[in-house]
DNA sequence: GCCGTTTTCGGCCCGACTGTTTTCAGTCG
């Protein structure tokens, strides 16, 4: 069993637990050991057979040991199935719907015997539900609108889809006058790889009606769930939510902290003010004195000591300001406490991109037409990597094929001069078992060897793992491309220790790709961050098959920002002479 | 159910909005 599958059951067993009416504190055990879990980089299964001590977890305990060792051996969870005795399975699936609680879940299975989405669908449909005490007409059509979304939107956005009405509505609302502070909070101030919905905040003096109003007003909102004085809700086309507050200028930062999140990072960040007897919430940071009882004191009780800027709220605690792609409580705070906070690499910092393709294999634009982009955005260097043989939709190149587009490359050089270094590459195949699709000495020729996975991906956890194990165990391969074949949205990652193969590319000092394509961002955050603390060298790569394509590396430099990376963790923000240096040491060693 | 610069019991973040109420429960972020 996968520590996927350990902390969907975990989950599951909690949302019906709540359902149920449990203690709500056991209930967030149960999320939060989730939360560790999904965090792991390590399999479980590999941590019960090594004999280490799952207590040592964040928020696992003696009985989430149990859960997890007990689903290891037998599949199954004991503590579930007794819930399940007395809650439907599927009434976990009601609690996604939006304005739908556990509360209400469990009311419409009590009472109207609703089990599961399309149960509710027809309750309402029959009127049954709107003559609930406590529901009426209007909460049976928001539930109706809530049961369209989400089919229509099952998941998140991805960031790239979600720009373009970042930049619309920016503009919309700045041509309104009176706003003094614009900023966009929440996962996407975060830089997380999808949305799922979105957070502007705007300062403004007095009553916000008028904001809420011109925001409302947006040429892409098909609809308003919410206009009041200090916030707003509208709903795009596309199904995106987005969300408006008006926050008084004194309150700006300490709203901005707040809606940024991640909830996680804010629960930390307060229960530390609490300890020094500091109110934290979206309106200041408030110092309730001692001899007060914290609870006759009202939102704003107590000295405001902070809120008119973000930074303040850190400063209260003694922290520095915390960038936003850290605040997932992954250890920011106690870096910010000790002054260890990373300096993150920024897009300025790249000199060069590793993985592209041209018209050879499935790319659209000449090497040439790719060298002159590269040369545009700056670059100093670039590779074209074009598909090996076994990737026969596209055409990939046989050995032979490679020799002759070292001509082209050789063309596109003298053309570019000293503009750019093109360097010739290959994204070779990791056949199944584990072998390179282009024989040994060829690859000792190329200047850069990129190696992917494209086939057989429902391999099992350990022949996938030993499979690409070998394939950076090889000597010949200089950067992993694209480690977990993971589509955001589309296709989950393949059965893949990503620990051990980690740890085969720090022993043989194989680059791991970040993929920047907002479809896979692949390494995801975390193992990002395993990779810097196993001192495994990062690459980050558009994959580029256009040339707008090799625009997407921001999107890669805001994973890495995510996972901790600084400039000097990642080959190509290195001169075109360290790169070189790192390729020819690596073939000498071969 | 977890956890410990208030340490093995007694806590566990905090406020706003909605729809339904006439004082509030539920949901959300």
């Amino acid at each position: 069993m996968e520590n996927v599958d350990i902390a969907r059951t975990l989950r599951e067993t909690a949302d019906l637990l709540e359902i149920q009416g449990a203690n709500p504190f056991r209930i967030r055990a149960y999320r939060n050991a989730v939360r560790t879990i999904e965090a792991l980089t390590r399999s479980l299964q590999d941590m019960v057979a090594a004999g280490d001590d799952l207590t040592e977890l964040q928020g696992v305990g003696k009985e989430m040991d149990a859960h997890i060792r007990e689903l290891l051996q037998t599949g199954q969870l004991s503590t579930l199935n007794a819930v399940t005795e007395v809650v439907p399975r599927t009434l976990a699936e009601l609690t996604r719907l939006d304005g739908v609680g556990p509360k209400k879940a469990k009311r419409l299975y009590d009472e109207l015997g609703v089990e599961s989405v399309e149960g509710l669908e027809a309750e309402i449909q029959r009127g049954t539900v709107q003559e609930l005490k406590g529901f009426g007409a209007r909460s049976a059509e928001k539930m109706l609108r809530a049961i369209g979304d989400h089919r229509k939107q099952q998941g998140r956005f991805l960031r790239a889809e979600v720009e373009p009405y970042v930049e619309s509505l920016q503009q919309w609302m700045e041509s309104l006058d009176g706003i003094e502070r614009l900023e966009w909070a929440g996962s996407w101030r975060r830089r997380r790889e999808t949305i799922g919905d979105l957070d502007l905040l705007a300062s403004y003096v007095g009553d916000g009606t008028p904001v809420v109003e011109h925001f409302t007003r947006f040429d892409g909102a098909v609809r308003v769930e919410a206009a009041g004085s200090t916030k707003g809700n509208i709903i795009l086309r596309s199904g995106l939510s987005v969300d408006l507050r008006v926050i008084p200028p004194e309150s700006f930062g300490a709203a901005l902290h707040y809606f940024t999140g991640s909830k996680e990072h804010n629960v930390h960040i307060r229960t530390l003010g609490v300890k020094r007897g500091l109110r934290i919430n979206e309106w200041g940071v408030f110092e309730v004195p001692a001899d007060v009882d914290p609870e006759t004191v009202g939102k704003d009780g107590g000295r405001r000591v902070g809120g008119e800027n973000e930074d303040e709220v850190f400063a209260a605690l003694d922290l520095a300001w915390i960038p936003p792609e850290l605040r997932e409580d992954r250890g920011e705070i106690d870096a910010a406490r000790e002054g260890d906070l990373p300096t993150l690499l920024e897009l300025s910092d790249i000199r060069g991109d590793l993985h592209m393709h041209s018209t050879w294999t499935d790319g659209t634009a000449s090497i040439l037409d790719m060298a002159e982009a590269c040369a545009e955005r700056g670059y100093g260097y670039m590779a074209i990597t074009d598909h090996s043989q076994a990737v026969t939709m596209v055409g990939g190149l046989t050995p032979e094929r490679v020799r002759e587009q070292w001509d082209e490359v050789r063309a596109a050089q003298e053309e570019i001069g000293d503009r750019l270094r093109i360097l010739r590459g290959q994204e070779v195949d990791i056949l199944k078992d584990g072998s390179l699709d282009q024989p040994d000495d060829l690859l000792a020729e190329l200047d850069v060897v990129v190696a992917s996975v494209h086939s057989f991906m429902d391999l099992d956890r350990t022949q996938m793992t030993r499979r690409v194990v070998r394939a950076v165990s090889h000597g010949g391969v200089d950067i992993l491309g694209h480690a977990t074949g993971r589509l955001l949205g589309r296709r989950e990652p393949y059965a893949l220790d990503v620990e051990a193969v980690l740890e085969a590319c720090a022993e043989h000092d194989v680059a791991v790709e970040i993929n920047a394509h907002p479809r896979r961002l692949d390494l995801d955050d975390r193992h990002v961050a395993r990779a810097r603390e196993l001192g495994v060298r990062v690459v980050i790569n558009s994959d580029a098959h256009a040339i707008r394509g090799l625009d997407v590396m921001r999107f890669g430099v805001e994973q890495a920002r995510r996972g901790w990376l600084e400039s000097e963790h990642v080959l190509n923000t290195r001169p075109l002479a360290d790169v070189l240096a790192w390729l020819e040491g690596r073939r000498k060693r071969g």
